[in-house]
Formats: C-alpha cells, structure tokens, sequence
DNA sequence: AGGTACGAAATCGTATACGAAACATACTGA
DNA sequence: TCAGTATGTTTCGTATACGATTTCGTACCT
C-alpha cells in the first residue's frame, strides 16, 4: 500500500495493455519521482522514440495528464510538466482537505478494528520517525495512514478526488515536511485523535471536521512559513 | 448564464479552434441536449464523417468525454453515452453537494449586492414557475440560481468539480424536477434562506452546511421516490 | 433442437506522413 | 548599433492507412 496511488476509477479496466495505457503510467510514474521535474518540457517525439512507439499513445497520455492537472498544455507549443506554484499548492490542499474529510467520514463507518490497527501502527512508525527525521519517509508513511482512512469510501467519484489530490501532491511529496517539520510532531498526535473519533463512532460531522482541520493545518503552517496568505476563512 | 456550463479550467484556452476541441463541444452540446441519449453508441468512423474530419481529433474529444463522466469507453469496443444509473446519479449528486456546498461557502464573501439581487429574481421566477409547472425551465432556473452564488469561488480547482458535476447531471436536467415536483416548493423557500445567509454575513460553516443540504435534500427526495436506499448518513 | 466452431464484418488502436503554427536566428536598412 | 523583417527549425495537429481485436451471423456437428 505505499505504491503510488490508484488509478482514476473514470478509465475503464481494460484499457490496460493499451500502449496509451502504458505510456500514460510511464509518463507518470517520471514526473512522480521526480525524472521529469517541474517545467520540464514533454516533446511528444522525443518520449514516443524513447519509449519505442508512436506520438499517437503519447499524445493520448499526455492530454489524460493534462486533465488531471500533472501538465499544462498549450496549443500549438506543448507540454511541460506543471510546476507547483505556491498558489496551486494552496489550491490543491484546499480542495483535498475539503474531499479528504468528505472521503473519511464517509468511509469511517467502514473501518474496521484491522484498519484502526494498521493505522496506529503506521503512525507509530511515524512517531518513531520523528527522532531522526526523514521527511521523505515521514510524508510517505503519512499517506499510508490516511489511505487506510478513506479508502473505505463508498462513493467511488469522491475517492477518486481524493486520489487525484495526492497524485498532484506527489511531486513535492519529499518536500511538504521538509518545509514544515515543526508540524510533523503535531500531526502524529491529531492522527491519534482521528482515530479515537473514529473508534468511538463519532458523528460524521465531527469527523469530516476534525480530517478536513487536519489537512488545512498543515496548508496553514506552510503558509506561515512562506507567507504567502492564508485561505482558512474557514 | 443560461447556457450549457464552462469549460473545465484545465483545458488550456487557446485550444480553441482545434478541431479535437470543436468535436469535443459538438459531441457534448449532442449529449446535453439528448441528440445523443444514454446508452447511444458513439462510432469513431460515423461521428467523424458526420463532423467532417477525421477519426483522431474524435477520438481525443471523446477521451476527454470519457473523463468527465459523460461517456463510458471500453477498450477495443467503443464509446456509449453514460446513463445515468441511479447509483451514479446518487454518487454524483452527494459529490456535488459535498463540493458545492464548500464553493458556495467560499464564494459567499465575495458576492456582492448585485449578486443577490440578480439572484433573488431568478427564484422569484422558480415562484412563478411552479403554478404551471415546467420541469425543464424550473430545473434551468435552479442552475442560474446557483451559479450566481458559487461562481465567485476563488479556489478554481473546486469551481472545476462543481461545474463537472453540474454537467454529468446534464443529460437528466429536464427530469430531476420531474421526478420530484414536490420538491420544488421547498425549494423555491430554501433559496431564501440561503440568500439571507449569505446577506448577513454567516460564517463559512453555517453556509456550507445550508447548501450541502439543500442539495443532498434533493437527492433524498428522489431516492425515497424511488427507494434506491439514502446516503445521508451525514 | 441446441450448442459450438468458424468466418466475415465492424470497429478500434497505432504507425506513418504531411501541412500548419510558433519560436529562434540571421539578415537588411536606416 | 538597433529595429524590423525574412527565413529556418522545431514541434504540434490532422489525415490517411493498415493491423489487431471484438462481435455477430451462419453452418455444422451431436
């Protein structure tokens, strides 16, 4: 479960196989670990010859990646890889705080004992993490926990929000703690929280409350840090 | 503000006038308005001759269908319109609440005077409506109502979602209203109470909380019309 | 009569090819 | 020297062509 995200649910199965398919993952799985780096140019040519097939599939790929917000694209000039602006960041935190709190109180009537305990354990390796800490461990680990949270979800539209926002999140994912490693210590101890909310069947309100407080606290602190304004209105 | 919903934020806007962009609008504009209805095939070949170009620019539009939800791809057979099975209306129509119901709360500081008078008068009109009731122009009415209200949202990622949402209910516009006529009433007053909300400056949370479930109130309308089972556990 | 195997038609997936737009560069004229 | 234009290169957009896969109808066997 630390492998990188699920793919959209709106791609039918069986389109795996597909060299689109496979250019698409291959395109991906660069841009997330970091081969293609933000603004890096997509010469459609260039990755079709690197990958042994056509511009057609790549093509494919790549407006797929554009709609989920991993490229920019413009017409007649090409792709480059989206960088994480400080305002898109902001952005995309926002709106994952506000599916992902949707995501885990729907999904916390589903989680069973097994889940709770997979999740405290992952969160003691966290805590364990704080001593010599790792923040490229330390954000995967984080992931780990709240995948065991919504990925219950029933309504499949949502998770897939919910999935989107972390694959957009993936390409700073080293970093996010990097910037704000005072936060790491705070947000063991409201995983904690979560999940006695959920243990003790907190109403859904409170819950989608206390996921959503959680993600936006963390926005809020890289905030603070790089000043650029604060959107917690709420 | 009547017509057929924005563009979805992440398609870059010079790639108007491509040809992949007007099949796109051509093939969405035929689904909207019901040329094409659920369950229609959607031949590559056929569309293109009938559009006047060839298969690729077709084939791109109608992945980009694929992921907005309108049409359901299946590999090496093809594309049909996505109906619009109960269980996906009622997963599209929760999402919806969850996201609107935050981009109306967001966008509620910035809408300004004017905003809610113009709004006030489209629900005077929903008033008027529902002595001789048409679904159609009721239903049309409702969406101008809440786009007034949402459309101010800062955050173009979630205004994104609610307007992906708005146009996968498209396709059963002229019904929703149809199903449940006595909803309207309701409505029609919920409306009100929204504005005055708005007007007096309720926090955030408050106005989320009143636009989630105006909507989701809908969705429990037509479920326990149709007994599919509710969701609301919210 | 029912079911299976085979074959033809329909349709999609991908490669290749060419035209069009955008960008970089060099050149001309003041 | 500098602005403006012309030219060349890169890269995309779309058309056409062909191979691959599925689907459906028909004939055959049991």
């Amino acid at each position: 479960m630390t492998e990188t995200a699920t793919a959209p649910v709106s791609i039918t199965e069986g389109t795996a196989g597909s060299k689109s398919e496979q250019a698409y993952q291959a395109i991906k799985a660069r841009i997330v670990e970091g081969t293609y780096t933000p603004g890096y140019r997509l010469v459609l040519a260039a990755i079709a010859k690197d990958l042994g097939f056509s511009v057609v599939p790549v093509r494919e790929a790549i407006r797929r990646l554009e709609a989920e917000g991993l490229v920019k694209f413009e017409r007649n000039v090409g792709a480059t890889v989206a960088g994480i602006d400080p305002t898109e960041y902001l952005y995309t935190m926002q709106t994952l705080s506000i599916v992902e709190g949707a995501a885990t109180a729907l999904s916390a009537p589903l989680v069973g004992e097994a889940d709770i305990a997979r999740a405290r354990a992952v969160n003691a390796e966290m805590r364990d993490c704080l001593q010599h800490f790792d923040p490229v461990r330390f954000t995967r680990l984080n992931q780990d926990f709240h995948s065991v949270l919504f990925e219950h979800c029933p309504n499949p539209h949502i998770l897939d929000l919910v999935h989107r926002g972390w694959n957009r999140l993936a390409s700073l994912r080293s970093s996010t703690f990097r910037f704000v490693p005072g936060r790491a210590h705070e947000s063991v101890d409201e995983h904690e929280a979560l999940l006695r909310l959920i243990e003790s069947g907190a109403d859904a309100d409170t819950i989608e409350k206390a996921a959503r407080h959680h993600r936006s606290a963390t926005l809020d602190a890289y905030l603070s840090q790089t000043n650029t304004g604060s959107l917690s209105a709420q």
